[in-house]
DNA sequence: AAGACGTGGAA
DNA sequence: TTTCCAAGTCT
C-alpha cells in the first residue's frame, strides 16, 4: 500500500479548511498573506488541551484587550490571570506573560522565526514550538499533537500503545511533512484529526487518505491509538472559606504562583487532602454550613469542598487574604465560581 | 520519567 | 454517573 500524500491532504484542505480567529485561510496563504506570529502564538498556547470551542472567546477578549505581543508584555500578571480565569491549567497564563516579555526584552519584541529559536520561550514546548514555525513562518516543521499521534496511528497501523509510541509516530509524521506549504500542510493534518479522523466512529467515507489507511484496511482504525490504562482518581477533602463584609467585599487571597491554581485568586481555607480536614479560619466571625458542599473533578483527584459562610462587620481583620469590594466572579477558577455561587445562595438567604 | 496541572462537552 | 479526551509543558 502506497503512503498517504501530503498533496491529496492539501487538496482537501483547501476545500474543507476550518474558519478559524487565528487562522489565515488557504486561498489567502497562497496570495501572500500570513498570519500574525503573536496570534499564532497565543492560539497555541490557549489550544494546549483545551478544545476550540472553549478556546475562541477567550482569544477575542485577549487579542481585544492585548492587540501586541508588547501590550500583553506590559499587562498587569492579575489582569492577564483574570482574563484567564476558567481556562484551566493556569501556568500556561503565568508562562503567557513571561514569554510575551521575554519576546520584548530579549527578541527586540519579534518571535523567533525558527523551532530552536520558539523553544527558548517559556511554555513553548516541541509541539508549540513546531506549530508557530510552521504556520507562522512556513518552516518545514512537523506537528505531532494528539490528532497528528491520532492519524499516524491509523494510517501507519501503530499498535504500540501511547505514550510509548510516541517517537515512532513522530518519525512517522516527520516522513509525510512536505517541503511546499508546510504552515498549511500542518493545520490540515490536524483539521482532519478534529473533523475526520476523530476518536470515536471516524468518518473514513469522506477522507483523502482513505486509500492508504493501514487500520482501515483491516478495520481497527476506531481501535487506535491504544493507551495505556489511567490512573483512578482518588478523592480529596478541603473547607473553603467565604467571608462577605457588609459593604460587599469577598474575603480572598491570591493562591502561590506554584502548584494547583497557582497564581489564581481564591477564598481561603484548609489544605485539599486525602484525610479530613482542619479547620483553619482566616478570621473571627459566627461562621455557619450552608449545606451541601462543592463537587470538582481536576485532572488527577475528585474534589469534595466544604463551605463555611459568614457575614463580617467594616472593621472585620483577616489574618489570611485581603477584603476585595471588587470581586468578579469571572476572575475565579471554575472550582472557586462553584464555592462563590453556593456562599451567595445561602448568604442571601439569611 | 512519571506525575502534576483544569475544564467542559460528548457518549 | 462515569469516562474520555482536546492544537502539551514542566519538573
Amino acid at each position: 500500500m502506497r503512503d498517504p500524500s501530503a498533496d491529496d491532504l492539501l487538496t482537501w484542505y483547501d476545500r474543507h479548511a476550518r474558519v478559524l480567529p487565528w487562522r489565515v485561510s488557504p486561498a489567502d496563504r497562497r496570495v501572500g498573506v500570513m498570519p500574525d506570529p503573536y496570534r499564532v502564538w497565543l492560539s497555541e498556547i490557549m489550544l494546549q488541551q483545551t478544545t476550540v470551542a472553549a478556546v475562541k472567546a477567550y482569544f477575542e477578549r485577549f487579542t481585544t484587550l492585548w492587540p501586541t505581543v508588547a501590550g500583553l508584555a506590559a499587562a498587569q500578571d492579575a489582569a492577564v490571570m483574570g482574563e484567564w480565569a476558567g481556562l484551566g491549567y493556569y501556568a500556561r497564563a503565568r508562562n503567557l506573560l513571561k514569554g510575551a516579555r521575554a519576546v520584548v526584552a530579549e527578541h527586540g519584541g519579534r518571535f523567533p522565526e525558527t523551532r530552536d529559536g520558539l523553544l527558548t520561550l517559556p511554555g513553548v514546548g516541541p509541539y508549540t514550538a513546531s506549530a508557530v514555525a510552521a504556520i507562522a513562518f512556513d518552516r518545514p516543521e512537523t506537528v505531532v499533537d494528539g490528532n497528528v499521534e491520532r492519524v499516524m496511528a491509523r494510517v501507519f497501523r501503530v499498535e504500540t500503545p501511547l505514550p510509548a509510541a510516541k517517537g515512532e509516530l513522530t518519525a512517522l509524521a516527520a516522513r509525510l511533512t512536505p517541503r511546499e506549504r508546510p504552515g498549511d500542510y500542518a493545520q490540515a493534518v490536524m483539521d482532519l484529526g478534529a473533523t475526520v479522523c476523530t476518536p470515536r466512529s471516524p468518518a473514513c467515507g469522506i477522507c483523502p487518505w482513505m486509500e492508504g489507511c493501514r487500520a482501515r484496511a483491516v478495520g481497527v482504525q476506531a481501535e487506535l491509538p491504544l493507551k495505556a490504562a489511567k490512573k483512578a482518581k482518588p478523592v480529596r477533602f478541603g473547607i473553603a472559606y467565604l467571608a462577605r463584609r457588609e459593604d460587599g467585599a469577598w474575603l480572598v487571597e491570591t493562591r502561590p504562583d506554584r502548584g494547583l491554581l497557582g497564581g489564581m485568586t481564591g477564598f481561603p481555607g484548609t489544605e485539599w487532602d486525602e484525610a479530613a480536614p482542619k479547620h483553619a479560619p482566616p478570621v473571627e466571625a459566627e461562621w455557619r454550613d450552608p449545606g451541601g458542599e462543592v463537587r470538582h473533578t481536576f485532572t488527577h483527584f475528585h474534589l469534595a469542598l466544604a463551605l463555611r459562610v459568614a457575614e463580617v462587620p467594616l472593621d472585620a481583620m483577616a489574618e489570611r487574604g485581603a477584603f476585595r469590594p471588587d470581586l468578579r466572579r469571572s476572575e475565579l477558577p471554575t472550582v472557586m465560581r462553584k464555592a462563590f455561587d453556593l456562599a451567595s445562595r445561602a448568604l442571601v438567604q439569611s
